[in-house]
This record gives C-alpha cells, structure tokens and sequence, in this order.
DNA sequence: ATGAAAGCGCTAACAG
DNA sequence: CTGTTAGCGCTTTCAT
C-alpha cells in the first residue's frame, strides 16, 4: 500500500520514523537488523516503511558508513566467454553476501583500465577483482587505500592474491598432444607477450617443442586475444614457404579467428591442419571436426576469486595487515575431441 | 567516533583546500570545472591535488548532489553473446557520459530480477537499461522515483522507451526462407511464451507457414533461451515418428544446443536437417555447415539504449515529464550460409 | 531499550 | 571571483 505520486520526493527513514512515532536511531536499528530492539517495535517499524514503501538510500549509507557494497570487476573482455563465465562466478558470490557489482571493461588497453581504476577509487569501493594487463598494472593507489584486490587469470606481483591456472603446463600438454598425434610442425598463435598468460602459453609450447627435439621447427606468431588477429596471423600462416601443419591457439578468441581463415580457405581440419586451443568455448562442441582444448574452470575461478575476496574484506575490517599471500591455482583440462587427431 | 586502525585516512577535499590555501568551495569549483574562477587558483589547486593524491569521494559527492553517476544494466545472460554485445554498446556510451555500470544478471528469472530492480532504486542509478523478463516486470517503484529507464530487446508496455528489432519479421523471413528452400517440415524451437521476443518469433513462424498453406505442418516447442533447452527440444524432436526436416531456433543458445544434439547424432545438417537461427553468433561462421540466421546489431542496439538513457536523464533534469516515448526498431537482416540451403 | 545529536565528504546557495 | 555555511540521508556514539 505504497504512496505514489508520480515524481514526489523519495521516502526518507526520517519519513518512516514519523509514521511509526519513533525515532531515527531504532528505524535504522530494525532496519540492519540490531538485536536490541523491542519486538513491538520491530514490527511497527517494519509496517511503517512498508506502509511507506521506503527504501533506505544506499549512498547516504555508504556515506556514513564509511565503506560501500559494492565491489569493482574490471575485466579485459566481456565479449570472450572465458572472462564471462568468470564474471558470472565473481557476480553469485556477490550477490549471496550482499555486494553489487560495478562492470569495467578494460579491452586490453592499459590507459581504458587506469581509467577505471580511478573510477572504482572515487567509488571507494569495498573490493576489486581484476583481471590485470601485466605486471605492470599499477594498482598501488588501490591497495595504499585499503581496498582488497584479488587478481584472476593473471598475476600481479605486489603480494596481491590471485586465481588462475597453470598455463605454462597446460601448453605443454596441448603441445605435447600435438606431437604425439602425428604433427609434425605446430605453429604457436599467441597473444601480447605483455600478457602473462600469452608469455606462459608461448613459452609452454616453446618448452615442449624443445624438449622433443623440435626446437628448430617453432614458429610462434604474437599478437593479441582477439579473432581479428586469429585471422590474421592464420592468413600470414598459411601463406609462408612452409606452413605449418598444426596450430595452438592460445585462447578461444583467437581460435575463432584461425578456423574462420581456415575455413574459408576450404583447409580440413583434423586432416590438412591440427588444431588444439587453449580455453574451452561452448561452440567448439559444434564444429566439424570438434576442437580439442585445455579447459579453464572459468567459473569457478570467478567463484574463488569472490570468496578471497570476502575473506580478505573481513581481515581487513579485523585490522588483519599481513596475511599470506594466496597464489590460487586451478586445474586445467586437456579435452581431446577431434581437430587435434590425424586423419588420413 | 569508530576505530579506523587501517592504513592511512583518505585524502579529503578539504586537506587539498588547507593545502591549497583555499576554501573548500573553490576546491570543488575548480575540480568541477567550474569556468568562474581565476587562472592561478586553478593551477594552484590542481597542484595541490595532484601532490597529494586526491580521489574525490564519489559517494560524498552522488550524497550531496542527489544524483549518481551510475546506472543500472539488468540483463538476462551475460552467457548469451547477444546480451554482451548489447552490454557493450550501453558500457561505451556509458562511459563517454562519465556513466559506471551497475551489472546484474537476471538469469530470466523475475525474483532475481525484482531483487536487482530494488537494488538499483537503493542505490539511486541516475537510470537503467534492462531486458525485462517480460511485460509483468514490476518497474513502477523506478519510474516513482523518477528514474528513467529504457528496455532492450524487450517492451515494457507503461510508455517506457525500448530499443529491439522486430522479432516477427525476422522470424517470418527465416521460415520463408527455410520452405523457399525446399525443406518440408520445418520445426520452432523456441523460449519461454512468457517472453515477448520468444512469442513474436513463434508467432512469425507460424505467420509464415500459415500463409505458405502448411498450417497443418506446424511443429512448435517452447522451453527456455537456454543450450539445455535446445538439447532437450532437439532430442524430442528426433525421437518423434515423423520429426521435422529443418529446425528455426529462436535465439543462439538454443541453436547451439540443437546443433549440440544434431552433431551427436550424426545426423548431417543442410542434408538430413535444414537449421537456421535467430541472432547470429561469433562461431555460426566456423561450423560445418555455417549456421544461417537472422542477424540483429546487438552492439547498436546496447548504444542506441545508452543514447536515448542520456537524452532522458537530460529531460529528467529540465523537468520535461512527458517527452513522447520511443520505440525503436533496428533491422535485422537474414544471412544465409549454408545450414538453411539444401543440398542432396 | 530508546532518543538526541553529531557528523561522513562533498556541493551549492548566498554573501561579500 | 572567493568564502561561509547549511545540509544531502543515514548510522552511531552517548546519554537516559
């Protein structure tokens, strides 16, 4: 039974104290919940802002509370499915403690993600998630303001706390299984070597060619996580003397752009050319042949993230200054459908 | 007075005024950009700022003006690549208007939605872009507090402007399309008749079968916008005694699943099984054969909402109550590659 | 168990 | 052009 005028003046706790014939003080104290009240109270409070159809203003709290409810995710790409499963991880955790979420999307550019930085700065926000450029990423004004900050996917030095997995292994194990398969020159298609996790994939492909004996057969073709330049370096690719006869592909992005070139180009897969990715994607299920991957648990990454994130929240609020480090690492999968095997 | 034993307290606007050697007004002036005011205190509280690090206090500042610079974004999946699409588009005009994003996800699902609506109106959003769930989506307690909202994908009905294409059409298109091609028994698969879009692009297939003469051939099943349902569909539409030769999926989730399931069974899409899809998708292009669809300009559609959020956030602030609502309608256009041609 | 009152950090009248 | 001052709506001592 809610007073509605069209454009009034929004509610105030102050409105609904006056209904109740209380004070301020035990309005908000029902409304958080505070033991101490009487019963009768509680629930004459409770009618009155129902009656009212209040609802608290959450920056005024946040004001006077000095600390908000929400949290940053700053994220490279929200079009990659990979940083949206992470995301939906971060977004149920959230939500079951109370947290909003202010979406940032980096794009991989360093002066996009300084700019949101700030932004969740000026927002005071209680805790960051990111997915961070490089090393290089400066989130020193962040953590000198007392905001937790949890890395995903990628390392931030510092001491900060970080979810991701092995990628070094898991390209060994893609490149290896490229071996073992019966390719003989596997091309690495990498991203910016600015990029931990693009460094970590190349350098495991790197690691496993070598160790085969294969070291003077690399080809390795950097650029960026993008299917723009997964068509690009896949066109350059095919166009050289001696191509290659297999690709890694160091994320699903670039994967797309590789089979899209490869497609066109009427090359079969699993026949002309192996491929094997890293990370999974809903679509490489579908294709003709289906792509081998190593699979990220990218939800569950951003679950663990959100819950670091929670624990960190607390000991910071406990004045808990030092502790540990968490260096959380997930295990990959190597999923061997059928682009990577070698048909007659 | 509560105990703040963490790092060091913030920077205040009114530290870079003693600073400055200024009051705190000119200090907000000048960080403002307010013209009225002299050149060297501009430059002298510029340099103040910056020497001491100073991060204006978002929430103070949302507190004091009575409005944020925040919006809401409630949309259905940030699995769906068409929602991230959109997502993008409403977060680059965002921040081209100094607008953050408040993300939630609905998951199409009204309670968790009416959860995310109540939290956006705590948080006071200077407006909100949001795919409802349907047109039972309670959003009068925003349009009370004068909050400007514009729906994609979606109408809202109560004279709420929406950005979408028309579903109808494209669905009409695409089953004309599938019987100009030479398929008999063309099925729908599509989601929740509790959605518009998923009743309009039913309803398109049925219009065009309708006037095709083959009312009698209609083959409908509605579940959800997920895989899952695409999967479940698929299988009993396989299993059935005289199943359908050509499936209309309503969006890509479902056509993913679908092709998930047709893939499985071996059964050879543009021969055995004509498909075409509503909404393309980054992979459509890389499966064998390349999924047709009914593109929408899920990006535009994101920015489109994002103008029309900023134009009604102006209104707002002169007082103009009623501008007449907009709906707008973006083309779709029909791709066809290969799954929807027929081949012997 | 409840209320009175003092701010949280900032902006915007209003004076000067 | 600059400063003084009064809050924005809420939470939390402190006193009763």
């Amino acid at each position: 039974m809610e007073s509605r005028s069209s454009s009034s003046r929004p509610v105030r706790l102050s409105d609904v104290a006056a209904h109740a014939g209380v004070s301020n003080a035990t309005v908000s104290r029902v409304l958080n919940g505070n033991p101490r009240v009487d019963a009768d109270m509680v629930a004459r409070v409770r009618r009155a802002a129902d009656e009212l159809g209040y609802r608290p203003n959450a920056v005024a709290s946040n004001l006077r509370r000095q600390r908000t409810s929400t949290w940053g995710l700053i994220i490279s790409d929200v079009t990659d499915p990979f940083f949206t499963s992470v995301a939906r991880g971060v977004e149920d955790v959230a939500q079951d403690h109370g947290y909003s979420l202010l979406l940032c999307n980096s794009d991989e550019n360093p002066e996009r993600e300084a700019g949101y930085l700030s932004m969740v700065e000026r927002h005071r926000v209680a805790g960051l998630v990111i997915s961070p450029h490089n090393e290089e990423t400066d989130i020193s004004r962040i953590v000198a303001a007392g905001i937790p900050v949890v890395a995903v996917d990628r390392t931030l030095g510092n001491g900060v706390d970080v979810v991701h997995v092995d990628s070094v292994r898991g390209a060994v194990e893609a490149t290896e299984h490229l071996l073992a398969a019966g390719w003989h020159r596997p091309a690495c298609v990498s991203g910016m070597p600015a990029v931990r996790t693009a460094r970590d994939r190349t350098e495991g492909y790197r690691t496993a060619m070598a160790a085969a004996g294969r070291a003077d057969d690399e080809i390795v073709v950097e650029g960026d996580y993008r299917v723009g330049f997964g068509r690009q370096a896949a066109s350059e690719l095919l166009s050289q003397r001696t191509p290659p006869d297999a690709i890694f592909a160091a994320n699903s992005m670039i994967a797309l752009g590789v089979l899209q070139v490869l497609t066109e180009a009427g090359i079969r897969v699993g026949r002309d050319m192996g491929l094997i990715a890293f990370d999974d994607a809903p679509w490489m299920a579908v294709t003709t042949p289906q792509v081998s991957v190593v699979a990220q648990p990218a939800y569950a990454i951003g679950q663990e993230a959100g819950r670091t994130l929670t624990e960190r929240i607390a000991d910071a609020e406990k004045g808990e200054r030092n502790a540990p480090t968490r260096d959380i690492v997930l295990h990959t999968s190597l999923v061997i459908r059928e682009s990577s095997l070698r048909r007659p």
